[in-house]
DNA sequence: GTCTCTGCAAACCGTTTGCAACGCA
DNA sequence: TGCGTTGCAAACGGTTTGCAGAGAC
C-alpha cells in the first residue's frame, strides 16, 4: 500500500504543486482501502473544503492516475471508481448496489498464455471481475 | 451459433414486428462472426437503406440484447461491442485499434467458488478480458 | 513574481426520450 | 385499420475544455 509520504514525494518530484485540495484528496483516498466515483470523492472533499469544484476532482484524480498514485476500475456501464494504488488484484462487484471488495487471486498468468498461444495478439494484461449480490442487498 | 430463423421466430412468438430495419441488422449481425459498436452497426446499415436513423440502431440493439440475440460486449472506455448470440466465451482486445477475437477457453468456475469462499458475496458470474496488441498494429 | 492550479461556464458526445408520421400485420 | 415502429430533434449526464483570476512556491 502507497505511503502518503511516497505520494507527496512524487509530486514533488514532478514539481506539482502540493494545493490544499490535492492533500485532501490523497488523505481521503490513501485512507479506508475502499473504492469511489468521483461524484463520491467530490462529496467527501466538499465536507472539509466546500468551495472545491468537481472539475479539480475530475483533474487530480486523473493527474494522479497518470502518477501511479491511484487505478481506475472500470465495470460495464457503471461509473468508474477509483482505489489508492496497492498490489494487482481482481474485484466483486454488487449488481445491486455496485458495492465493490478486493479479491487476491494469484494472477491467471497461465491462462494468459494460452490467449496468447492461440491467437495472433501480443497479450500484456487481463482483468477479471466477478457480479454477484452484497450480503446488505440479498437481505432485501 | 443462433440461427436467423430461430431469431425471427422470438421475434414472432413476442409479437415483435419484423421490419425491413431489423431484418437487415439481424442480417448482419448473424453473419460474420465479429464484434460492432453501434456506429459501425449504423454505417453498415446505411449502405442498404440509407434513410435508417442511429435512434432504430439503438432500439433494436438494445431490444435484441433483452431477447438474448445478441451480446453486448463492455470494454474500459471504449464503447460496447455487440456479438450475434453463441456460447459463452472470453475477448482479447488490441489496446491501439480495438480489434477484438473471442477465446474460448473453459469457465473459470474455480475462481468463481474462491471469490465466494472468501467474500460475503453471492457470486453470479464473471468476466475476463485480455489486452495486448493485434498483429496489424505490431507491425507498425 | 512566476507559472501552475482552481473553479466557473460552456462544450462535448454517446445515448435516451418525446412525439408525430409511418407502415407492418 | 390499429398499434408498434421509425426517425427527427431535443434532452440528458458524465466528462473535458477554455479561460480568467487565485495562490503555491
Amino acid at each position: 500500500m502507497l505511503s502518503i509520504e511516497n505520494a507527496v514525494q512524487t509530486l514533488k518530484e514532478k514539481n506539482i504543486r502540493l494545493t490544499p485540495q490535492r492533500h485532501e484528496l490523497i488523505n481521503i483516498l490513501s485512507k479506508g482501502n475502499k473504492h469511489w466515483t468521483v461524484e463520491e470523492l467530490y462529496q467527501l472533499l466538499n465536507e472539509s473544503m466546500p468551495s472545491v469544484s468537481i472539475t479539480t476532482v475530475y483533474n487530480n484524480i486523473n493527474l494522479f492516475c497518470e502518477l501511479g498514485l491511484v487505478k481506475e476500475i472500470q465495470f460495464g456501464e457503471a461509473l468508474s471508481k477509483y482505489e489508492w494504488k496497492k498490489e494487482d488484484h481482481y474485484h466483486i462487484v454488487c449488481s445491486e448496489c455496485g458495492e465493490m471488495v478486493d479479491v487476491w487471486y494469484p494472477a491467471l498468468k497461465e491462462v494468459e498464455v494460452f490467449a496468447q498461444s492461440i491467437s495472433k495478439f501480443d497479450i500484456s494484461s487481463h482483468n477479471l471481475q466477478f457480479y454477484g449480490t452484497c450480503s446488505n442487498c440479498e437481505q432485501k
